[in-house]
DNA sequence: AACGCGGGGAA
DNA sequence: TTCCCAGCGTT
C-alpha cells in the first residue's frame, strides 16, 4: 500500500507580514469599544469578558456601562446584594455568570489585595474564568503575551491556515498550536495582534456572510479563501433546543423574580400544563443559587403539621432572588 | 468529549 | 426557524 498523498503544503502560521496587515487593518476599522481604552482598569475588562461570554457586544455595552458606575472596583461588587447583581445583569443570559463574578470578585477583594491577579494560573483559579478568559485578561488587562483562543480567532486561523469553513464547537489541540505558532514575538505586538485578529473575526471573517472582498488576508495568505469558500462538509449541527426546554423555563421563572419575589401560583402558571417540568426548574435554579426558597407561613392558629412531614417539596412555597 | 446553561438579532 | 454570539463547569 503506498503511502498516502502527501497532504498540500500547510502553513502553520501566518507570516509577519500578514499579521501586520491585520493589526493595520484594526487600527484603521477596529471598533471604538469602552473597555478598549487605555484607562479601562484590568477589572473593568475582567467584567467585560464574563459579560461577553455567549453575548453579543452591542448587548453588552448598556450594561457594562452601568455595572462599572455601580461598582467600579471588585470590593463594590462584593459588598453588593445579590440579588441586586442579578436584577443588574438583567437579561444577559446565563445568570450563573453573574453569581461567579460576584464570588470572583469576593476571591479577588479577599486573596488579591482587591487586585485582579496575573499569570494564567491563578486567573484560572478565579469562578467563571477558563481558559480563553485568563488568556484575554492577561493579554488585554495586563497587556501580556497570551494566545487567545475565542471564537472569532479559531474562525480565522482555521479559515486561512486550513482552509476550513468553520472552526467546530470546541477548541482544539490543533487550534491551540494555531494561535500560539501566529503569536507575534514581541509582547506589544502579540497584545495588538490578538486584539486586531478577533476585530478580524467579528467585522469581517464572520461566521455567517463574510466580508471578504475587506480582509487584508483574501489575496495572498487564506488558504479558505484561495479554495473558493468551500462550505463545510457538515453542518455546524448544534442543534439548539428551542421551546419547552428547561432552560427556557428558567429564563422565565428568572425574568419573574427580578420582577419580585413570586407566588406558586405565579411560578407554576408559566407552563400549567406540566407541573413537574416547572418543579424541575424551580428546584435547579436554587441549587445553582440563583432563586432561595420562601418558606410557606403556617396557617395562624393552626395546630402543628404532621412531624413526619420533613419534606415539603409538595407543599412549595414561592422563590425569590438571592 | 458531551452536555446544560439565556436571550436576542439576523439570515 | 435556525444559527450565532469575546465560554464555563460538570460529568
Amino acid at each position: 500500500m503506498p503511502a498516502r498523498p502527501a497532504p498540500p503544503a500547510l502553513q502553520s502560521h501566518l507570516p509577519e507580514e500578514a499579521t501586520a496587515a491585520v493589526i493595520a487593518w484594526f487600527d484603521r476599522s477596529g471598533r471604538d469599544l469602552p473597555w478598549r481604552h487605555p484607562d479601562a482598569s484590568a477589572w473593568s475588562i475582567l467584567v467585560s469578558e464574563i459579560m461577553l461570554q455567549q453575548t453579543p457586544v452591542v448587548r453588552v455595552l448598556p450594561r457594562w456601562q452601568e455595572w462599572m458606575r455601580r461598582w467600579p472596583a471588585p470590593a463594590d461588587l462584593a459588598a453588593a446584594p445579590t440579588a441586586e447583581v442579578l436584577r443588574a445583569w438583567d437579561t444577559l443570559g446565563y445568570p450563573r455568570r453573574a453569581l461567579r463574578l460576584q464570588e470572583c470578585a469576593r476571591v479577588i477583594t479577599e486573596q488579591h489585595g482587591g487586585q485582579v491577579p496575573r499569570g494564567l494560573e491563578a486567573l484560572r483559579a478565579l469562578p467563571g474564568i477558563g481558559e480563553y478568559t485568563a488568556a484575554a485578561i492577561t493579554a488585554f488587562a495586563h497587556h501580556g503575551r497570551a494566545a487567545v483562543a475565542d471564537t472569532n480567532i479559531r474562525r480565522v486561523l482555521v479559515r486561512t491556515l486550513d482552509g476550513h469553513a468553520h472552526p467546530g464547537p470546541a477548541l482544539t489541540a490543533h487550534q491551540r498550536a494555531l494561535t500560539a505558532a501566529s503569536l507575534p514575538e514581541g509582547r506589544e505586538q502579540s497584545v495588538r495582534w490578538n486584539q486586531a485578529v478577533m476585530e478580524l473575526g467579528a467585522l469581517v471573517c464572520t461566521a455567517r456572510a463574510p466580508r471578504c472582498e475587506e480582509c487584508p488576508l483574501r489575496e495572498r495568505h487564506c488558504r479558505w479563501f484561495a479554495a473558493g469558500r468551500p462550505e463545510g462538509t457538515g453542518a455546524p449541527a448544534r442543534t439548539q433546543a428551542f421551546a419547552g426546554t428547561d432552560r427556557q423555563l428558567r429564563g422565565q421563572i428568572m425574568a419573574l423574580l427580578r420582577k419580585g419575589p413570586a407566588g406558586p401560583e405565579a411560578i407554576a402558571a408559566l407552563d400549567p400544563n406540566d407541573p413537574e417540568r416547572v418543579r424541575r426548574c424551580r428546584g435547579t435554579l436554587v441549587a445553582d443559587g440563583l432563586a432561595v426558597e420562601i418558606p410557606q407561613q403556617p396557617a395562624a392558629g393552626a395546630a402543628g403539621e404532621a412531624a413526619g412531614d420533613t419534606e415539603s417539596a409538595d407543599l412549595a412555597g414561592g422563590l425569590r432572588l438571592p
